[in-house]
Formats: structure tokens, C-alpha cells, sequence
RNA sequence: GGAGGGAUCGCAUAGUGGUCUAGUGCGCCCGCCUGCUAAGCGGGUCGGGGGGUAACCCCCGCAUGGGUUCGAAUCCCAUUCCCUCCGCCA
């Protein structure tokens, strides 16, 4: 959510900053709306300290008590219609602030959409091959460790099953990078439901824009998340946090559940693209002074994952038109799959600055006195699994189908190499 | 799913229609005093919104939403969450 205030004190720097990001905001109605609101308030207000005042008067049993009272029965007639008109105008003007997206960072590159992203570095070289390296599809049809039939037969197209060393590989992966963001990299570690209300699906910004991507309980009005972020964000929502509690770190494991809609009949092979998948995700709470550093740091968090299995990846910063809804400023990490040829999207960091602790009112106060102020929020994958399995699995096969573990994993793996099986 | 109890300022509590402009204690902040600390003394101490150049003024908020009333923390209705017990259950 944007400050209104900006919008009404320099909505030509809001128009512009949306405009870069492809999307023409009409600002005109939210501040004919907002003006309006403030009429009506005024009113309003006026009219209540008339009331209150005179019921006062009325208790301390003065005369014309009768009349006054004839009067205030007027008075907060009024008083209703104006709350009702109220009411409705702040419903109109909340459901068009909910639909702007945030404002970009000033050193976002300006571009209509992915092609005007910057590869910012590379890491790694990807490793040559005597053989022809299998996309993970082919692979897996003598290790057997993705089952797409059972998984097609269990919930549709877009599922999968993991079974034996797949299965495996998927545990110690989350446990292994759980481990080194709580043990090295400082954060804390938390389970969340996997279910949410509608206003916390609504604090990281999914609604009301995004509910085709989503999947919805209708009985109980449950939302399944689709990333982490969704329950990080609304972990302090309504909260004023106290001096010093910030910043604060997180990371969770969860399932993460997407509809794909908009995807439709793109990457249907393999596991690049389903509709349910797990993560570890990372997630800051920091002052809004630090969040620029921060962001740099989470990247380089993720970026460890990589390192440290020797992937080949590089990363990406966005451009306005291709920043995602709630984000001022984000960087992917792409690591190279080199069976399917193609670099991966296996993490996406974002700034978000104070837009979701808007929408989620999470505040802070920096002294026991001060004024609260909204937090900064940050968050990223540190990092999708299928993907990452992708390139694991592509980037170490053998010439005999099998796949060896990198050293990081082994000893959370608890094996050298995943063999084919008969 | 059933029965009962509860939700007031950071915490603890007072408050059963107008003097609540929500009191008190603790905690916290600022002073004073004092070798230091503690104690003591004095003052302050929530959030949101509107108006005003400002000092400041006003409105709203006692879980949430409605209702009754000139006036609601207080009365009525509904909902949510928490606790206890019963039933069911990984």
C-alpha cells in the first residue's frame, strides 16, 4: 500500500514511478475520494463535539432539557448518515490503494519487461560434459526418483511424486540450508501455517490483485500460501515493536502452492513449473535505513547455497516492468541447468520497503518515546527446491545416468550418488 | 460438535448509564536529591484520524461489528480469539 500523503502531496512523482513500471495508475478518483473523506470527517467531527458537549450539559440537569435533547435526536441522525457515507467512501478508496503496486527504488534499471534486466554477476563455470547432459525429465527415467504419472494420477497435471534418493535429496536439501541461515547466517527459524486468512493473504499484497494464482478454501475463506512470505509477513502484523527489536531475520520451510494459471501450457515438462512445491524462504524486519544493505545481504545469503553446492548461476536485477507487485527492488538468482539448457529462477530477493508493513501494520519505535514508523520488509528464497533439484541433478549426472552428491550435502544426504535403479 | 468462563492503557487491576476528560499500582521516560547504586520526591507516560503557519484544538478507539439512548467500558444482539470440561481425533 502507498502512503497516501505521497499520492496527495506529489502524485506526479507516483504517476511517474508506476508508469515506469507498465501500469497506468488513475490517481485522479483516489484523490477525489480522499478529499471528500476529509469533508465528510470534518463534519462529522464537528457535529460529535456539539453532541458531546450538549450531553453533558443535558446530565448536569440543566434547563430545556427537553429541547436539547429534541435536537440531538436530529443531530445524530445526521451524524449516522455521515458515518454510513463515511464508511463507504473509506471502502472505495482503500479497494483503489489496494491495487497499486509499489513505488520502484531510484536505482531500479527502467525497462517495459524482462529483457531489460541486468545480469549483474556470474558465478562459476558451467561444467563441460564428454556426453550430452539429459534434461532432468530424461534423467529421471532410469533413476526413478520423480514419479509424474502417479503424481498426475494423485492431483492432476503439474504434480509430482518424490520417491526413494529424490525424496531423500529434497530433506536434506531444506534441512541443509535451514541449517546454515539459522547456524551462519543469523536467522531464526519458524514454522508457519500453510493456510491463511484472507487480510494476512491480503498484507503481503497476493489480494485482491492475485487470487487466480492462488487456491481457496471457500468453506472457511482459507487461503494456501504461495511462498512463506505471505505468513513472514503477517507474523507481526498489527504489532508496534520496541526499541531495538529490529532487525529481525527469519527463515521457514513450507509448501508452496500456485495455480499457474497465467502460466498455462508453458514448461509442462519436467518439475520446473507445478503447482506445489517447498522452499525455505528468508525473511527481514529492519529500520528503514538498512534495507538497501540488507537486501545485498539476503542475495548473498542465497547466493551461499549456490556456492557451496558449485552451481553455476548468475544474478539478476529487475527492471521496473519486471519487479514483482509489493517490491521496490529485487534481484533473481538464475543457476544453470545444463540438461534443459536454460538458467533457472531459483530465488527472487526483494526490498519491499514499507509497502507490506503498510498493508500488514507492522511499526516499530526506534526510542521509548518516539513516534512508530513503518518497518522495511525483505524478503527471499533461499531457495526453491524443484529447481534447485533440476540443477543438481543436471549438473552432476554421470555418462552412466547416475548423479553424484556434492561434498556440501553428502552428510546431510547420507549418500555419494544416486544410482539408476532397475 | 456440546457446556461453561473470560477479553479494560506495556503488565496487573478498578470501573454495572452522565463527576470516565478511563482511576490506581508496577514498569518506563525526564528532573530533583544522593560518594555510586538502590530508595525517596516531583512531573510525564497509548494508538489512529481531522483542523491549524504554530502554540494548540477537536474526533474516534475499553476484543470486533451492529443495536438501544440526548449520552455506553457499563445495557442488548452477533462474531472472533483465549481458557476449562465433555465428545471426536493425527
Amino acid at each position: 500500500m502507498l502512503d497516501i500523503d505521497l499520492i496527495r502531496r506529489n502524485p506526479e512523482l507516483v504517476r511517474q514511478a508506476l508508469r515506469n513500471r507498465g501500469e497506468e495508475a488513475a490517481l485522479e478518483p483516489i484523490l477525489e475520494l480522499d478529499s471528500q473523506r476529509r469533508l465528510l470527517i470534518h463534519e462529522g467531527d464537528q457535529l460529535r463535539a456539539r453532541r458531546n458537549e450538549v450531553s453533558r450539559e443535558i446530565g448536569r440537569g440543566g434547563e430545556g432539557k427537553t429541547t436539547l435533547i429534541q435536537e440531538m435526536r436530529k443531530v445524530g441522525e445526521r451524524i449516522k448518515a455521515l458515518e454510513e457515507a463515511e464508511k463507504a467512501l473509506e471502502e472505495q478508496l482503500a479497494a483503489l490503494l489496494l491495487t497499486l503496486p509499489n513505488i520502484p527504488r531510484d536505482d531500479v534499471p527502467v525497462g517495459p519487461d524482462s529483457s531489460a534486466n541486468v545480469v549483474v554477476r556470474t558465478w562459476g563455470e558451467p561444467r563441460a560434459y564428454d556426453f550430452q547432459p539429459k534434461a532432468h525429465w530424461d534423467l529421471n527415467e532410469s533413476l526413478r526418483i520423480i514419479d509424474f504419472q502417479r503424481g498426475a494420477k494423485l492431483s492432476g497435471a503439474r504434480f509430482y511424486v518424490l520417491r526413494n534418493a529424490g525424496a531423500r535429496l529434497q530433506r536434506s536439501l531444506i534441512s541443509w540450508m535451514l541449517d546454515m541461515h539459522t547456524r551462519e547466517h543469523g536467522y531464526t527459524e519458524v514454522y508457519t501455517p500453510t493456510l491463511v486468512r484472507r487480510e494476512v493473504m491480503q498484507g503481503s499484497g497476493n489480494l485482491p490483485k492475485f487470487a487466480d494464482n492462488l487456491y481457496h478454501d471457500q468453506e472457511d475463506d482459507l487461503w494456501l500460501i504461495p511462498t512463506a512470505e505471505v505468513t513472514l509477513t503477517g507474523l507481526h502484523g498489527d504489532e508496534l515493536l520496541e526499541p531495538g527489536s529490529l532487525p529481525l531475520n527469519y527463515v521457514a520451510y513450507s509448501p508452496c502452492f500456485r495455480r499457474e494459471k497465467a502460466a498455462a501450457g508453458r514448461d509442462t515438462r519436467g518439475i520446473k513449473r507445478v503447482h506445489q512445491f517447498d522452499k525455505v524462504e528468508m525473511y527481514k524486519l529492519v529500520e528503514p535505513e538498512q534495507s538497501d544493505q540488507e537486501l545485498e545481504r539476503l542475495v548473498s545469503n542465497a547466493e551461499e547455497v549456490l556456492r557451496r553446492l558449485k552451481l553455476a548461476y548468475r544474478v539478476v536485477r529487475l527492471c521496473t516492468g519486471d519487479l514483482g507487485f509489493p517490491s521496490a527492488k529485487s534481484y533473481d538468482l538464475e543457476v544453470w541447468a545444463p540438461g534443459c539448457q536454460e538458467w533457472l529462477e531459483v530465488s527472487s530477493s526483494s526490498n519491499c520497503t514499507d509497502f507490506q508493513a503498510r498493508r500488514s501494520n507492522i511499526r516499530f519505535r526506534r526510542e521509548a518515546r518516539g513516534a512508530p514508523q513503518f518497518v522495511h520488509t525483505l524478503n527471499g528464497s533461499g531457495v526453491a527446491l524443484p529447481r534447485l533439484m533440476i540443477a543438481l541433478l543436471e549438473t552432476y549426472q554421470q555418462a552412466d545416468g547416475s548423479v553424484v552428491i556434492p561434498e556440501a550435502l553428502r552428510p546431510h544426504m547420507g549418500m555419494e550418488k544416486i544410482s539408476p535403479t532397475a
